[in-house]
DNA sequence: GTGAAAGCGCTAACAT
DNA sequence: ATGTTAGCGCTTTCAC
């Protein structure tokens, strides 16, 4: 059982193979009405299914794009991800999408292997350390865009949020609520957001003379976070406040809050920079800062098409502001546990 | 700047394509070390990369499988697709994930798709709504996997869990712990997971001599839900534990709970079918009724994979066991909030 | 050991 | 209004 060809179908509706095509890809112009009916006809009695592949090799475009995001495990990477698949879909195209798992060689392997399937364009969530491969892809003027991280001396357009001015809005407030011990707790500072979020938090410091205390600032691998927390809550004067620099950070910190039966809010009062699932129907009640993932991604697949369509070029940055929002728990009290 | 083509590197090398052919494909049984090393010198010089849309064209495969999600929205169906993709990418092939959004005519919009782009093969959570394309792909022995839900008459390898023992022992489990009246909440009851899940609340209740109460019994629209509960909940006799069938209930029962000030677990314990992110460091603290779902993306996958290597066909039912894991929050009280 | 040639299923000039 | 033809970039017999 062979599988069925344009060709079967142009023979069996005894027309040719140019004439099928024409039909599929819609340009009846000068098409006879009863050519378009044998047509449809010997479609159907031949399940003739047409092969994208073969018109892909053809044309020079797959209608797909490929996503390469850092790491899959941080919630709004799949946000960004699903609004970028979600603006593809209503425009025809789909997505192929790769967890570079903080990996540049993963990174690497993805790139060329998407590039090797022929999508169309990427949006790359860059680990940073492939600088040669963005520049040549650049040069190439091939269609790419960045999201979540400026990669300098690469002229890409790049999708980022405002870390610095939101993380500092946050810590505005915390101090405004009268806190005055705030700790800060990231995974290393090896990319540009870390480093500019824990940068908006020293600034805010500044900006109301606080004193910047390196002994609450924790900046380690996930996995270490926990026991340094454990050291930062014996010091003489704990925080009462704390600012989780993602939501990885954060989840150490809720284990940590846990074990130790620590009181949310009376004893510590916790912001998280990044979009926590149910963070608004569950309790302790925590303050987030959100970052708009559905308009990110909308933003990056709508510059990627473009580029592909050659309509426009360009290597801006795009800076979204991040939303803060305040979850105060004050009446809510013993309602839940 | 034409695109570099194998021709090119043949030429470049002084050998013909079918000798890079061999190469690419590390055939290199019978081939001289030196045409190896001017192919090598030849594809780094002109910085060349095969286009395997071509090759995929030649050898009638893509290494690309299709993923069909019935509603993403689910956390569970995320999960399971994920697990999918990691073992595509560990055996070299990549997946496309579509989200049905529970409707029939999108799902076989994508069943046609992937099939027009040439996937090997397909793993579908069905909708149950398209039987006849069912059946077609199973006579044509296409490779695919079902997932989350049987279909009657289509003699596909499926996926499942045990939905019903498992609804079973959860409300055993509140049983025991001395409620009697059990609430249950799920959305329409309109396929098969969610019937079962329904049968599994009721024989619990009947084993232990408990009268089944119509009106303990909520399914419907997610968006009905609230309103709903507010009824369930001026009844006289207002349930002391609630089993919720899945995870959009579930948020649709969390929100009932934050506005109209419930205390759980005192005034209500909830059990919840499916996977809560964070329900172990959440408050508050509920018990949940766990998917495997990595074992089920894997299981799926690696059918999925024999089948497309025509090492196996078959068309069993795999029933993987949910764990109750059972959270109670006893001397935790008054630790949060 | 390596090359020549045919062909995968489709599209797009160009002819008629 | 429809047909002819020449590829797209690769793999794969089968010769040499």
């Amino acid at each position: 059982m062979r599988r069925v060809t344009m060709a079967d179908v142009a023979k069996e509706a005894g027309v040719s193979k140019s004439t099928v095509s024409q039909f599929l890809n819609k340009r009846y112009e000068h098409m006879g009405d009863e050519t378009k009916e044998k047509i449809r006809a010997a479609i159907e009695k031949l399940g003739y299914r047409p092969n994208y592949i073969a018109r892909s090799l053809k044309q020079k475009r797959t209608a797909m794009i490929g996503i390469i995001v850092a790491n899959i495990m941080h919630r709004v990477s799949t946000e960004i991800s699903r609004a970028i698949e979600d603006y593809c879909h209503e425009h025809d195209m789909h997505a192929i999408v790769c967890n570079a798992d903080d990996d540049p060689v993963k990174e690497r392997k993805y790139i060329e292997m998407l590039r090797a399937r022929q999508v169309d364009g990427l949006i790359v969530f860059p680990t940073g350390e492939n600088i040669e491969l963005y520049k040549q892809m650049e040069k190439e003027n091939y269609p790419i865009v960045f999201v979540d991280r400026k990669i300098d001396g690469v002229n890409v357009n790049t999708i980022v949020v405002n870390n610095k001015e939101a993380t500092h809005q946050a810590v505005s407030h915390l101090i405004q609520k009268g806190h005055r011990k705030i700790a800060i707790v990231t995974p290393p500072l090896t990319i540009y957001p870390r480093i500019e979020r824990v940068n908006g938090y020293k600034q805010a410091l500044r900006d109301y003379s606080i004193k910047i205390k390196p002994e609450y600032m924790i900046s380690t691998d996930i996995k270490n976070i926990l026991s340094q927390l454990k050291t930062v809550f014996t010091l003489p004067e704990k925080p009462t406040a704390l600012v989780a620099g993602n939501d990885l950070s954060f989840f150490e910190v809720m284990t940590f809050i846990k074990e130790n039966r620590v009181c949310i809010p009376q004893d510590l009062a916790i912001v998280v920079f990044d979009n926590i699932p149910f963070a608004n129907i569950s309790n302790p009640t925590i303050t987030t800062i959100a970052q708009p993932a559905y308009e990110m991604g909308k933003k990056a697949a709508e510059l990627l098409l473009k580029q592909i369509n050659k309509e426009r070029v360009g290597s801006e940055l795009y800076t979204f502001p991040c939303k803060l929002i305040i979850r105060e728990s004050s009446s809510e009290k013993n309602i839940i546990n």
